[in-house]
RNA sequence: GGGCCCGUGGCGAAACUGGCAGACGCAGCGGACUUAAAAUCUGCGGCCGCAAGGCGUGUGGGUUCGAUUCCCACCGGGCCCA
């Protein structure tokens, strides 16, 4: 029996102590546990609403909100901590800055992946989504994100989407009032229209008093300006997948997955009249502080183009031809006309001509082509219809084609062709050997012939004594006599045209929201009545598609559901008797529906009685302008005192740019038209991170190899492993097939939620796209044992404190917390954390930890520094925070955390220095370094630097032509 | 084809408003500690050159006392629209 095991079991135990992965895993597990809501809401900060216990009036607010993600089975993505990490980080900033922070989470959960799982097993997407939320939220208390989980929900609760229902019959019961350029209550124009009397234009062009219609005349007209309303659209109906396929979905008339046929068939659906707000949506960009990109994005989305709508009379038919046209100053040089195969006017010269069957065959064949197809082919098709139009402005007789090149969705599906200024009219009149006029003389670019012309310039060849004359005017003053002059012959106008279609809300679908609407027998449709709500999905059997040559959404296998009565499907017995048989809408609302306003309801999700508490969306959506006068809280939006308002910070992905954003931006207009919320816009500021990326391997032929069949023979060099063949590293999306996707829980297990969360916030700016590289997270982890072996000795577990605070060190900890908090506030985290590794090195280094009882820090400079490590790694600053007293359980009971803490105070004087080092240029080469007091001026500087000995002989005697003196910068000398 | 964005060491990156290019991290090389290794601490590190020095932010030009930063053209990559 030796001595020599005693002596060894406490160098065993020497390191117990050591932040090592399982010991991170463990204190993080732990802070997780002890910090939890005891009702089961989890880790995380509870933010009362005004007026509820424990809400502080007296602090500012801040509402931080990120794009809800939709739970998918395979778990998070290492793309969704990235945004989420940031928000965290800024959140946690904010509250110890003193804010009210909403910072919510929830699910946006209907859609097709759960839908087209439960057609393959019949088991209920409610069940499979549930379980992939469940599996989220573990995830995302993982790491440590303190959402408010008592403000969670899901877009698929009823009790959501009760409201999402009742949004739609918002916007079905409004229209859009041009006069003051607002939604109004439908109930206000059938009023008007009464008191009016006013004359009236039916489906099919009599116009009525309205004292003289019918009650189905009245409803009709009525329903033709609704928000929300049924418009025939055409679509892309593929029978035997039974379902309704996107424009990408189409290759060649038939459908992408399985190469079935597809028809080009017009559909009765649910729209929305968007189109209405396109003026309001474009001129709002201009309040909001969203990326200059994003912003650019949706005006092009919207593509508001002014010009005039031209009417063209068209031999032998009694109504004229309409374009819409940019360029009305061209209108000499429109040789020709071209119709979309679809227009009517095609119809007609069918019919007129049974024998052109040129023409029947184009038509037939162009008309099942997709959007997509026909706008990319480069060579022209078209057909002459057989038909002449008269230019009003030349009097010319001038053909009528017809071109798959012309969409008869955008403008009036008819275009008057001028071939030497429009590139692709210019192809088509090439093509076909059409007229060519030069009615536009463009300075640096004269026409040839060989090439359209397509700038502004001065018109030529644009005269006619009988009509119009505008030869020599500007292309601007062009447009505007020839407006002046089709408006006074009643032969057109000017027109605002945009590229912004109506919204297309239906889908053939069953997971989404069902349509609270019934049919009677007739066709009529009738609301569901707001008290009535919601109208719950019913589960189905089979979830599979039904094959049919018309549209018929899985929902109409639900007969018992669709075929009910007025009264049990909740109509007002006022509208409709409840004995009425009537059939429910089958289509449901499309993905979209849910996310255009589950940020209005994270401010009262729990409000039974309304859609959301006026006080509690005011509070969080309402901010005063920087530059207001006026503080405190405002109690209504007034433009002069409070900016566009909404979310204080969305971040999300710039795939959401268009849609998402500019589908929540209607809906919001639509409700702050109707009095329901405060401010006329819904996120103040976006921000969208940029893409994690993983590495992928090429070969010379540029084809992909998975990742896991490559090895790295030496530094930087790879070959694929089954044949040796030399492959280069590239940058790539993550995916499956690459087996380059990494999972978030194998690296938390491996290096801890805190490491995690500081890798993807130090990989690089926030809104880069940037590559994953596992190699570099040890070095975040390293920072991080660091910083723990500074202040905890690693046997014992017990603080490692200073005595008396270190001068130099005392000045960087308060140059590091100004800089942490600067950066912070950018959303510059890599450069933030960069500085708290500096100072962790500076304060380990002249320690060499050589005395294991003394650390590097005092006890308040390692309060400080746990502080506002605290936001960026939460559990590791907690831990640090409990042996100091900062947080843990107090004597009486009460969980606290840093999150109590304010952030540390900056002393200005310890960020400026007394003496700075100042380069000296020669000819803008460094030749010498100064040491200068800082406050010294120019003139003693440039003085100090001309009498520096290395200046000097770098100057060797030559002359002095000029000094430049940046203060606290450099000097440079020009010889 | 049009529009927008981006090109900085072997790699991820930093650099305020035109003012010391490469902070910080990874990888690499060396030293200390160790029987050894790991861990830790510590040093070096754009390229060429023994050095003095020269050259360097995709390429070529321009503006400026001074350019990664501003302007023009080109090359390469990405995104959006068509």
């Amino acid at each position: 029996m030796s001595a020599q095991p005693t002596e060894k079991a406490p160098e065993a135990n020497e390191l117990q102590h050591r932040y090592s992965a399982a010991y991170a895993n463990a204190l993080e597990e732990r802070w997780q546990a002890s910090l939890a809501w005891p009702n089961g809401e989890g880790y995380g900060f509870r933010q009362p609403n005004p007026g509820e216990a424990g809400f502080d009036a007296s602090k500012p607010k801040f509402y931080c909100l990120d794009m809800f993600p939709y739970p998918s089975g395979a778990g998070l993505h290492v793309g969704h901590p990235e945004g989420y990490t940031a928000t965290d980080i800024l959140c946690r900033y904010k509250k110890l800055k003193g804010f009210n922070v909403l910072h919510p989470m929830g699910w946006d959960a209907f859609g097709l992946p759960a839908e087209q799982y439960a057609i393959q097993t019949g088991v209920h997407p409610e069940v499979t989504t549930k379980k992939a939320i469940d599996n989220f939220r573990r995830q995302l208390r993982r790491f440590g994100f303190m959402y408010d989980w008592s403000r969670e929900f899901a877009t698929i609760d009823p009790d959501y989407y009760r409201w999402t229902q009742w949004i739609w019959l918002q916007a079905y019961s409004s229209w859009f009032d041009p006069a003051v350029k607002k939604a109004r209550r439908i109930a206000e124009l059938e009023a008007k229209f009464a008191r009016e009397d006013s004359l009236v234009t039916l489906d099919g062009g009599v116009a009525k008093k309205w004292s003289a219609c019918t009650k189905r005349e009245k409803q009709a007209h009525l329903d033709t300006h609704r928000l929300a309303y049924l418009g025939t659209q055409t679509v892309n109906w593929c029978p035997k997948l039974g379902t309704v396929l996107a424009n990408e979905e189409v290759i060649d008339g038939r459908s992408e997955r399985g190469g079935f046929p597809v028809l080009r068939m017009p559909l009765k659906q649910w729209m929305f009249r968007i189109t209405a707000y396109a003026d309001r949506l474009l001129e709002d960009l201009a309040h909001v502080d969203w990326p200059d990109m994003t912003r650019t994005l949706q005006t092009e989305w919207i593509g508001r183009s002014e010009g005039a709508e031209i009417r063209f009379a068209v031999d032998g038919e009694s109504e004229p031809l309409i374009v819409f046209t940019t360029r009305p100053d061209t209108i000499f040089g429109a040789t020709y006309m071209v119709v979309a195969p679809e227009h009517p006017l095609v119809a007609r010269a069918l019919a007129r001509d049974a024998a052109n069957t040129k023409l029947a065959e184009y038509v037939a064949w162009a008309k099942n082509r997709s959007d997509i197809d026909r706008q990319a082919s480069k060579e022209k098709t078209g057909c002459a219809t057989g038909l002449f139009a008269v230019n009003p402005a030349t009097g010319a007789r001038i053909p009528v084609w017809t071109a798959d090149y012309v969409l008869m969705g955008y403008g009036t599906g008819a275009i008057m062709a001028v071939p030497a200024h429009d590139e692709r009219d210019f192809e088509f009149a090439k093509a076909f050997g059409l007229a060519i006029q030069q009615v536009v003389e463009i300075d640096g670019s004269p026409f040839t012939g060989d090439t359209a012309t397509a700038g502004e310039g001065r018109a030529v060849n644009s005269a006619n004594a009988a009509t119009v004359s505008i030869d020599g005017l500007s292309t601007a003053d062009a447009k505007r006599a020839v407006i002046a002059w089709l408006e006074k012959s009643n032969l057109g106008a000017r027109r605002v045209n945009y590229r912004l279609r109506d919204w297309l809300f239906s889908r053939q679908r069953y997971w989404g929201e069902p349509f609270p609407i019934v049919f009677d027998e007739e066709g009529n449709h009738y609301p569901v009545s707001a008290s009535q709500l919601p109208v719950v999905l019913p589960p189905l059997a089979d979830y599979s598609p039904i094959e049919s040559d018309t549209p018929q959404p899985p929902l109409a296998k639900a007969r018992e559901w669709t075929h009910t009565t007025a009264g049990a499907a909740g109509v007002d017995p006022a509208l409709l008797a409840p004995d009425t048989p009537v059939v429910r809408e089958t289509n449901t609302m499309p993905g979209w529906a849910g996310s255009c306003w589950y940020y209005l309801r994270y401010s009262s999700p729990k409000d039974a009685s309304r859609f959301v508490s006026p006080e509690a969306e005011r509070y969080w959506m309402l901010s005063r302008k920087k530059s207001a006068a006026s503080a405190g809280v405002p109690t209504a939006y007034d433009p002069a005192t409070c900016h566009t308002g909404g979310v204080d910070l969305y971040v999300g992905g710039s795939e959401h740019a268009v849609l998402h954003c500019l589908y929540a931006r209607f809906w919001h207009k639509m409700l702050f038209d109707l009095g329901h919320v405060s401010t006329p816009e819904p996120f103040g500021k976006l921000f969208h991170q940029g893409l994690i990326t993983s590495y992928a391997f090429q070969r010379a032929d540029r084809s992909l190899v998975p990742t896991d069949q490559v090895t790295e023979v030496k530094e930087g060099e790879f070959v694929e492993t089954a044949t040796g063949e030399k492959v280069t590293q590239i940058v790539a999306k993550m995916s499956k097939s690459l087996k380059n996707v990494v999972n978030p829980d194998e690296v938390i297990a491996d290096y801890g939620a805190d490491t995690f969360r500081l890798y993807e916030m130090y990989m690089g700016p926030l809104e880069a796209s940037k590559p994953w590289n596992t190699r570099d997270i040890v070095g975040v982890f390293r920072f991080l044992q660091r910083a723990w072996r500074l202040a905890v000795d690693e046997r014992t577990g017990e603080l490692l404190l200073a005595a008396n605070a270190d001068a130099k060190l005392e000045k960087l900890l308060h140059r590091t917390i100004h800089k942490v908090g600067d950066d912070i506030e950018k959303l510059s985290f890599n450069t933030a954390i960069a500085a708290m590794i500096e100072f962790v090195n500076a304060a380990t280094r002249p320690q060499s930890m050589t005395d294991p009882t003394q650390g590097g820090l005092t006890r308040d400079q390692l309060a400080h520094f746990a502080t506002i490590l605290w936001p960026f790694a939460p559990h590791i600053a907690d831990e640090i925070g409990a042996k100091l007293g900062l947080s843990g359980t107090t004597a009486e009971g009460v969980r606290i955390s840093i999150a109590t803490q304010p952030w540390p105070a900056v002393d200005p004087m310890k960020l400026v220095d007394d003496e700075v080092e100042m380069p000296v240029q020669i000819q803008g080469k460094i030749k010498a370094r100064l040491m200068v007091p800082a406050k010294a001026d120019a003139a003693a500087v440039e003085a100090l630097a001309l009498a520096h000995a290395d200046v000097v002989a770098a100057i060797a005697g030559r002359p002095v032509k000029k000094v430049v003196v940046v203060p606290g910068r450099m000097v440079n000398i020009v010889v």
